[in-house]
This record gives C-alpha cells, structure tokens and sequence, in this order.
DNA sequence: TCAACTTTGTTAATTTTTTTATTAATTTTT
DNA sequence: AAAAATTAATAAAAAAATTAACAAAGTTGA
C-alpha cells in the first residue's frame, strides 16, 4: 500500500548553508512544518501570522507542500465569525522514524510516523547486551529484520534513534561504556549498515524526551525524568530541549554523594545514591532482610536467593508481599532526599518517576513525596508535582523515534 | 558633550506584533544588532550571510541604521584577498544600561554603555538593607541621585536591572523576601520612580550573568556561579541563558540535605549545604573555636567576639592567620562535596566561585577541588575547571547592567 | 610592473512579494 | 429573513528585493 504511493520530496530536511530565494523558500516551508508539528494543524492566516508573509505568499507555500506530498487539506474548521477556513496538518505516512530501545536483556523497536503516531511496535525481543562486537552484529542484524518487517520503503524512513545505558555523547555519536571498538563513532558505523541517519542517545535522556514530548500538549517547559532501574538515570529537559552538559555526561544523579554509609558503589565511591535508593541498592536489601529470616512471595521455589531479580520483587510487591512493600518505601524515602536535591536547584515545574522500579507507582512515590518534602524549601517543592511514569516501558522506544523525528525536523 | 549629540532613534526596541515590510525591516535591523553585539563589528558580506539578505537589501538596512545613530562605520579592515570591506559597529554612547548591586550593608552602582563598557563606577554607596518601606525609599532615592550625577539624559538610558538577594521571580518583577509591601511587583515601583525599564534579578543569578558575558569571548555555554557570602547561592547558565525553573526559585543550591548534622538552618531544616559551607558556618565555627581557647588575629581589639564579621576572618585569612585559613578549607572541603553534586548532575564546563568568600582564593578553592574530584565521577569532572571570580565585588552590578542590556537588546 | 584573479560595493533589470481591491462564505444583528 | 458585519481566499496593481552585470579596490604572481 504506502509503496503505491506517490513520491514524497525530502529536500526541504537537507537545506545546504545556499542562499538566494530558493534557499529562502525552503526554510518558509521548513518553518510551516514545525509551526503545524507544534501547534497542529493550521490555517493560511495562522500561518501567514507566524512567519510574518503575506497570505498569497503563503497560499503558494502550502501548496508547493501539498505537492511535494508533506502536507495535506484537511478541511475547513468552524467558523470564527465568517468565512471558514480550510486548515492543512502533515501527512501521516509521508516519512517515519525508527526507535530502538537496547536493554540489559531485551530490545525494544518500533515505528512512528510523521505525526507522533507509533505504527509498529515490538516489544521485548530476545537480546542480551554484552560489550562484545558479536553483541553489535546481534543488534545491527535485529534492527534490519525488523525494518524488512514493517513493509515501510527504507527511503521514507529519515531517521533512527538508538537508546544505550552509560555515557553517550549525542553530538559525536560516541558510546563510551559500550560497543567502543573503534574510533569512529558507533552511530556512524551503524548508519553505514542499516542505511538510515543513526542518532545515538543515553536511555535516560531519551526517555525523558519521549515523555516530555508525548501525549497532551506539554505546557511544562522544565522537567526531570529519573530512570529507576538497577542504577539511577536522571534526563534533563530545560526548555523543552535536552541538557546535556559540556560531553553530554549530564545526569548521574545517581552518584551524587548523599548517604553516610560504607557501602561501595559501582562507580568505586562510597555514599552515592544508587547505593540506598536504586534497584540494585533494593536488592540487596532484599537478600538482607531474607538471610536474617524473613519470609517473602518473591523468593521462587526453584530459584535461588542469589538469582532474585528486580522483576521478582516487583510482583511480589504488587501482590501485596509485606517485606518488599516495606523495602520499596524504605527505597522510596532515600530517593525523596535526591529528588529534594533536584528540587532546590531546579525549581521544576514535574519530576517524572520512570524506568522498571517506577511500576510500583505509589508503593515508592508516596514515601519520596514526604520525605521529599521535608527536605526541600517548601515555597520551591509547592511549584512540583511528581508523577509516574505515563508511558512506562514505552517510553525508551517513543523517546528513540521522538529524538530521531526531532533531528531531521529540526536538526537539533 | 552627551546632550550636544544628535538624537537617537530607538524604535527598533519596541517592535509590536504588527506585520508588513515595515515590521520585517525592524527585524532585520535588530537582527543586525544583535549579531554585531555577538560577534563584533561586521562587514556588509558578513551581515548578508548571516541574514540571508541580499547584498543591497543589507546595505540599505545598515545605512538606516547609520542614521538612527545606532551603528557607525569603523573604516576598512584588512583585506581577505581582494577589495577591503568596511565594518560597521555599535556606537558606543547610543543608549546606556544602568545596574543596582544591592548587599547588605551597601550598594554599587554603574551604568554600561552600548558596547558593554563601564562608564561610571560608585563601589560601597552607604545604605543598610532592612525590609521596611523607608529602605527602599532610600535605595530609589540613591539609584535617582547616581542617575542626576551620571550627566546622561535619562532618555538614553534604556534600561535598569537590580539585584536583590532572596527570592525574586524575575519574570513578573515580584520580590518576595525583600519589600513586598504591595501585590503590584517591585520592578514595576521602581520603574515608576526612576521613569525607566526596571528589571529585577537575584543576586546569585546575576553575577552569573555578569560572570560569563564579560571579559574574553566566552565558549563555555554552561556555566555554574556560586555564590559563597554570608549564605550560598547558584546561578545557572545553561546554553549562555539564565536558568530560572518553573517560578524562578532555582539555585537553592545551600539549602539540599547533604550532611547528617543538628544544625539548623536559617531555612528551618537540618544538613543544608549552608550549615557547613557559607560565610555563617565559618563564623561560627570560629567562634566556637574561639570559645574552645584558640587565639586568632581576626579578633579584634575593640570589638567582641559576637561582633566578628565575615570580612574580619577574610582579612586575617590573607594575613596568614592560622585559625582562619585552616576553617576555610574546612568550609573548602563541605562546598567541594556540595560541588560534586552540581558536577554529576550538570557536567558543567565551569564553575565559578564568587561572591565575598571568594576573596580567599586557593584557601578555599584548593580544598574544594580536592574534595570535589574525591566524591563525582572524573570522567564527568575532567572536563570542569573551578576557578575564581574574576570579576569579584564588580560582577553583581556588572550582571545587573548586562541584564537589563539584553533585555532591550534581545527581548529574553 | 602589469595582467589575472578576488573580493567589495553600486546600478539597473528582473523577479518576487506585498498591498490593495474584490469576491466568497459565514455569522450576527436588525 | 434580509442586511450588515466578519473572516477567508483570490486577482490585479504596486512596491520591494533579488539577481546579474559591472565598476572599484586590492592581492598575487610571472
């Protein structure tokens, strides 16, 4: 069906640093695009306000879109108190945008379109990410497979977004903590095999994008996104856009020296975050707690203590399981005394509670919510609302294609 | 001399929301402005690229606004291998941006011309700052009689920012720990008083901003200022813009629960930053050293212990005084593990430290980044340098002028 | 030293865009 | 229910901007 379709003009991504009218032109239309990404879509006058041109000039504008096939009539919208106007919105299935959200054990894939609208979606295929080049080959050849499958013509898909844990640095396209074989960025090798512009993005960051930029229009500018997993991820979005500081290192909230203990994390330091407050820190409290002599529903028969996982606990929580309740709000408090932290400096307007931990919803928001507010000023923490996570596992593959989408629209 | 000078047109500050080509050209022309404030004095070819306007199109703008006595030709530069160009800059005395640095025990006071150059300069004005109506009556009074004597017309002055400590929502102009006597916000006051655009900003803030569009060309384009005096405050620039947060309450960077102390905090909570960081800790902490049979060259003679102030213990600190200089690096090592914080959270390019404390340099400076690198990641702290204020007691009303400048230069 | 080449700036012709006027489609008012 | 008012879209006229051609000013190299 969509290989029917008629050929669709993507100059207008690509404007070269040219000049003259025609160079104009093509930024008009670019500026039409994004006007009518954010805002939906939009009549000629509205139009023509935004960029400051004339309506004929517009008129001409539009339809010069409608021919390269980006933009479409969508017909006329209520009258405001005369003639109505005809209003023009994007094309649904002119372009699309790959996402690709690499997990510890799994990956996640999927599809959006030229409206934010996710198309195909697989969720959970089987992968095990280890820092091998056999792992990469693994990836690269599930990312093919999976671009075969949609029945989408590769020309029309404009732009791949890949999510990876540790240190990624966006603008080069370097991953540090995995996959670094070889100088040359990684986004750039896996551009080269799929064929497809490659954004690389850390998963924290990109699931703070796909948050932030889903669903209801957004009028928060200022958001933090914490990604609870085994570790602790924090994205930043001041203004709408991502922070990434000076190498894009940004956000290792969960290294943040705020405990007294003895505990050695990770990252070799002691007192960090993640060694109370994360799911690894939960864990291990778990364990704990379970060789002092407490009982648990979490403890499988046919498993060892030693191979409880984060999963585990998890349900068992979720089916009222006394201990991991308790252990969840004990997590829950410490992680209150980070976020209190963020909250002074950051004065956001929303604090968004993601990643695997983030399912057990108020069993960890309500304690980081009280105490949280008992150590951040309260005129700041008044202005804060703290919510789970909306799109839940989702949003690491809404967050890869958003991103994607993004660089090509936009080209931030 | 400045009265004898032809008038100033300043429209270009003031564009409505109008449209047409007379509303574009005022955009061109403020887009001229503005690029030549970030990048100096430019070049018809230069300003065209930058424009995406033709050759004669910029021309016939810069000669207008030649003739609105906002740029001037500035001759011919060296030739790149063929016909010299002639540059065009700012003139440097077409408007001016006047600047209050209000502190507690004084007030600075300076007015900046249109090339970001000090021309008056008055350092320690007397003034005490209590939170009564006859203080501030006091404070418009002074900013009326430094205004009088700066023998420049009131109507070249564009704009006016004030800083204040505490609380301030710079958007709306509302002051909410210092004279907020009316629900009208303070700047709109002031404004009334002086007869000129008033904006008011928090201290910390800035002297960020003072900090970091002064001096040499700055690349670096986030930025953390923190203020160390009698508390500790945080400035934000993120991407060479102030970081505000949701109501402007951002940087409450000496009041996040970092140690497990007693101490309460003028804030009403235990373990801020500013219980073992700030001026006020060392204060204390030297009187309670003091009280334990220590002997200091801080003390002076005639005054007694309770009347030590943070300038007395700075003093004896530069006279190699003993007692002090190993309390500042007390105070150097709590601020360095606060600083990690800011460093995993931001991964900043700088950090400045400013603010009265600041004076001690290495004192403080050398143990904070000692302590610093011990608690954040160094793969994040590699790429921060922590260095002095080179501005010192000057960046706050640096800041102010800078402030209100860009506020009539870019709208922001 | 002078011809060939570069870059800047000006003028005139051409193209593009805006304005203004007019027609069309709805709502509001009388 | 018809006229007046309001908003949208189009067509023709007027204004403005770009392009292209050329002159001016400087550099480079034989």
């Amino acid at each position: 069906m969509a290989s029917k379709r008629k050929k669709v003009n993507f100059e207008l991504f690509t404007l070269g640093s040219s000049s003259g009218v025609a160079y104009k032109n093509k930024a008009l239309k670019k500026h039409i695009v994004q006007f009518i990404d954010n805002r939906g879509s939009s009549s000629i006058t509205e139009l023509s306000k935004e960029l400051t041109t004339s309506v004929p000039k517009t008129t001409a504008l539009v339809t010069e879109l409608i021919a390269e096939g980006l933009l479409q009539d969508e017909g006329k919208i209520d009258s405001t108190g005369g003639r109505r106007a005809s209003v023009f919105g994007l094309v649904s299935d002119a372009c699309f945008f790959l996402g690709v959200d690499v997990k510890k054990y799994h990956v996640n894939v999927g599809l959006m379109d030229f409206q934010k609208r996710m198309v195909t979606h697989k969720d959970k295929l089987p992968f095990k990410m280890e820092n091998t080049a056999d792992s990469l080959k693994k990836l690269i050849q599930l990312i093919k497979d999976f671009i075969s499958h949609s029945q989408i013509e590769r020309a029309r898909i404009l732009g791949c977004g890949i999510n990876l844990t540790g240190r990624i640095n966006q603008h080069t396209g370097h991953s540090f903590s995995f996959y670094h074989f070889k100088e040359e960025p990684l986004a750039e090798v896996i551009q080269q095999e799929i064929g497809i512009p490659t954004y690389l993005e850390n998963d924290s960051r990109s699931m703070a994008f796909g948050e932030f930029y889903s669903g209801e229009v957004s009028s928060e500018r200022n958001v933090l996104f914490v990604n609870l997993d085994y570790g602790i991820g924090l994205g930043i979005v001041v203004d709408g856009k991502i922070y990434y500081g000076r190498s894009g290192f940004s956000g290792e909230f969960g290294h943040i020296p705020l405990f007294d203990n003895e505990i050695i994390c990770h990252c070799g330091k002691k007192g960090c975050l993640e060694t109370e407050a994360s799911g690894w820190a939960l864990i291990r409290k778990f364990k704990e707690h379970i060789e002092k002599g407490s009982s648990s529903s979490a403890l499988k028969k046919n498993k060892s203590l030693n191979d409880a996982t984060l999963e585990d606990i998890i349900t068992a929580a979720k089916n009222e399981d006394t201990l991991c309740i308790e252990l969840l709000s004990e997590i829950g408090e410490k992680l209150g005394k980070g976020l209190a932290v963020l909250i002074n400096i950051f004065n956001p307007e929303l604090i968004i509670l993601g990643g695997t931990l983030s399912e057990t919803g108020d069993y960890i928001r309500l304690p980081a919510r009280s105490v949280l507010n008992k150590f951040s000023l309260s005129l700041v923490n008044n202005d804060t609302s703290l919510r789970i996570s909306r799109l839940g596992e989702r949003s690491g593959v809404i967050g890869a294609c958003l991103i994607a989408r993004s660089k090509v629209i936009y080209n931030t």
